[in-house]
RNA sequence: GGCCUCAUGGAGAAGCGGUUUAACUCAUAUCCCUCUCAAGGAUACAUUCGCGGGUCCGAAUCCCGCUGAGGUCACCA
């Protein structure tokens, strides 16, 4: 006769550590009161996540805002999926978010007192808790294999009773010790199962910091905890690290929720005490009027990385998140465009309970704004370094001539209501590349110039002459707009637009009309800022040679 | 299918039993301003809070039922 005592011997000789040792060598952290620990946990199993950031990010600050610890721990116990370097890949991402860390997983090291903070390597802290649980006869061997498993869900499915291995179905549960010491020394292949207690008949009542209480249904299912790996399972894995690692709340996904009575169960009867959990909303995406996940095949803005190649500025991305995290979020952004988010207090209370619609107009919006917002700079600065990694075309500019093009980004900048004409880094280029003369030769070429064709070409090219010939660059702006509209009256156009439409017969056009001529004329397009400023920032050479061009060709 | 969660306009949402004629932001539309654009200003956009009952003098707000959407039922997390 066999006793759980020596099975347990039997399956993890090797272990002669202690739960009391563990709790020995991590104790409870010393913070101050309120402090909260919480945690980014995820997978290495690909690229930075849109919804993973979202979750980082209120992680972050709830315990940054409390001056607590956040820690990255990577989660990497399914060998399967795993994608080789993209745990690295995760912190960079993160750090590129401000998302930053002081202790955990930094892709080439660890730091911090509660580590390994790499699950991989975490594997005696797992088999020690496991064997206390053998030894008090509350996990055991499990011999099933996959085709044992899928009969047994097909009976339940056929009979209409709760799938899954529990109660009598767990046969492995069933048998005796000495069984099961006779197939492990046979070498028979098994995981590790929790022998739970619950009854799926009970509830359990649960405390949600975003949802309030939750009344769920008492785990009764024999989860696998350690698999034939001898990884364990996500459940025992979380158990374990976040007990250990002294984690007060716990942010996750809501797909969680149908899971929490299984970690109920798992910290009751190893002793722990439960922390706080904040099931967080997912963000969703809208597909012919269905919602649905962001999944990261199909949608592209589910990875972080398409906003960050596309150019949208960092500080939009998580102002937009956090406008989806906080309701009152945006009150206090249009009170505080400018202050430091951190000052910003996120509260679980109001957070949504149903996951956002990811809403790219809104994100656009607001990195407009953040963008208007920079000093030239900043903006400067931060261009050039998105440049310098997914755009040589826009470095190019830059490098040309960094106080060119610094003074082309500060028209109508650094004002009360600056101009918004970026979304993103990557707007930058079709605005402003009429400013440099090969990409100005390029335009010219390409197209017509788009004159207006009810004005006579002769013309514009005697309006062209006079406005060059003319042309004063001592003059403030209101002066030089006052000759403009002067020369258009000279030529038969209207001093504005209301006269002008008053009597369009006496008229050939407007000052609008004669302004767009040497708009054309300096950037071959209809649309462009204010020409005041163009005109003093092309250097004069460069605005003779184009209007000599120009009117070389009417 | 069982269980769980959620449900206010095109989107994010405020509201939590009585000055709510349902705040605010984005989007959209129209108008104004204007040298074009980007802005800026003004106005419009839910007769109604998924539907049906009930409680109450009074309900988006409380209760019940239904419906819809999402999640979950792995040796994946």
């Amino acid at each position: 006769m066999h006793t759980n005592e020596e099975l347990a011997e039997l399956i993890f000789p090797e272990i002669t550590e202690t739960v009391e040792d563990l709790e020995k060598r991590y104790p409870p952290r010393d913070l101050p009161d309120g402090a909260e620990v919480t945690r980014f946990a995820p997978s290495p199993t690909g690229f930075l996540h849109t919804g993973s950031l979202f979750t980082a990010l209120i992680a972050y600050k709830i315990a940054k805002q409390s001056n607590g610890v956040y820690f990255f721990r990577l989660e990497d116990t399914d060998q399967k999926r795993e994608i080789s370097g993209s745990g690295k890949e995760l912190v960079e991402q993160l750090e590129a978010f401000g998302i930053t860390q002081n202790e955990g997983y930094f892709g080439d090291t660890e730091k911090g007192n509660y580590g390994p903070y790499v699950q991989s390597k975490r594997s005696k802290i797992y088999k020690i808790c496991i064997k206390d649980l053998i030894k008090r006869g509350l996990a055991y061997p499990c011999f099933c294999t996959a085709k044992d498993l899928d009969d047994l869900r097909m009976t339940q499915n056929a009979n209409r009773v709760v799938p899954g291995y529990y109660g009598e179905y767990a046969k492995c549960r069933h048998l005796t010790i000495d069984e099961a010491y006779e197939r492990i020394v046979n070498g028979m292949s098994y995981v590790i199962r929790f022998k739970s207690r619950g009854n799926h008949n009970n509830y359990v009542r649960v405390h949600d910091e975003i949802r309030g209480d939750l009344n769920l249904s008492e785990n009764d299912q024999d989860i696998v905890i350690l698999k034939s790996d001898g990884l364990p399972t996500y459940h025992f894995a979380h158990l374990c690290d976040d007990h250990f690692m002294h984690t007060t709340v716990i942010t996750r996904g809501e797909e969680w929720i149908s899971s929490l009575p299984i970690h109920v169960d798992l910290f009751n009867t190893m002793g722990f005490e439960l922390p706080k959990y904040a099931h967080l909303p997912v963000i969703m995406k809208n597909e012919d009027g269905k919602r649905r996940k962001l999944s990261k095949r199909k949608d592209p803005e589910a990875a972080v990385s398409f906003f960050l190649k596309e150019g949208y500025p960092i500080e939009g991305i998580i102002k937009y998140l956090m406008t989806i995290a906080n309701s009152n979020f945006e009150e206090w952004l249009m009170k505080n465009p400018k202050t430091d988010i951190n000052e910003f207090q996120m509260t679980f209370g109001k957070m949504s309970l149903d996951g956002a619609l990811f809403d790219l107009p809104k994100l656009k919006n607001i990195c407009k704004e953040v963008l208007s917002y920079y000093t030239k700079d900043e903006i400067t600065e931060k261009a050039e370094a998105y440049a310098k990694k997914y755009s040589p075309e826009l470095l190019k500019m830059i490098e040309f001539d960094k106080d060119y093009f610094k003074e082309i980004m500060n028209i109508e900048r650094e004002q009360e209501k600056p101009r918004k004409d970026y979304e993103k880094y990557s707007d930058i280029i079709d605005h402003i590349k009429f400013f440099y003369n090969d990409k100005y030769d390029e335009m010219f070429a390409a197209q017509p110039l788009p004159f207006n064709e009810f004005i006579d070409r002769g013309e514009i090219k005697a309006i062209l002459e006079e406005f060059h010939d003319n042309l004063d660059y001592s003059v403030d702006k209101q002066e030089w707009f006052n000759s403009l509209k002067e020369l258009g009256v000279k030529h038969g156009f209207a001093p504005n637009f209301k006269t002008y439409k008053k009597n369009k017969e006496a008229y050939k056009g407007h000052v609008g009309d004669v302004a767009e001529m040497v708009r054309i004329t300096l950037t071959t397009s209809k649309r462009s800022p204010d020409l005041y400023s163009i005109l003093h920032i092309l250097p004069k050479e460069e605005i003779d040679r184009r209007f000599a061009k120009t009117i070389d060709i009417l």
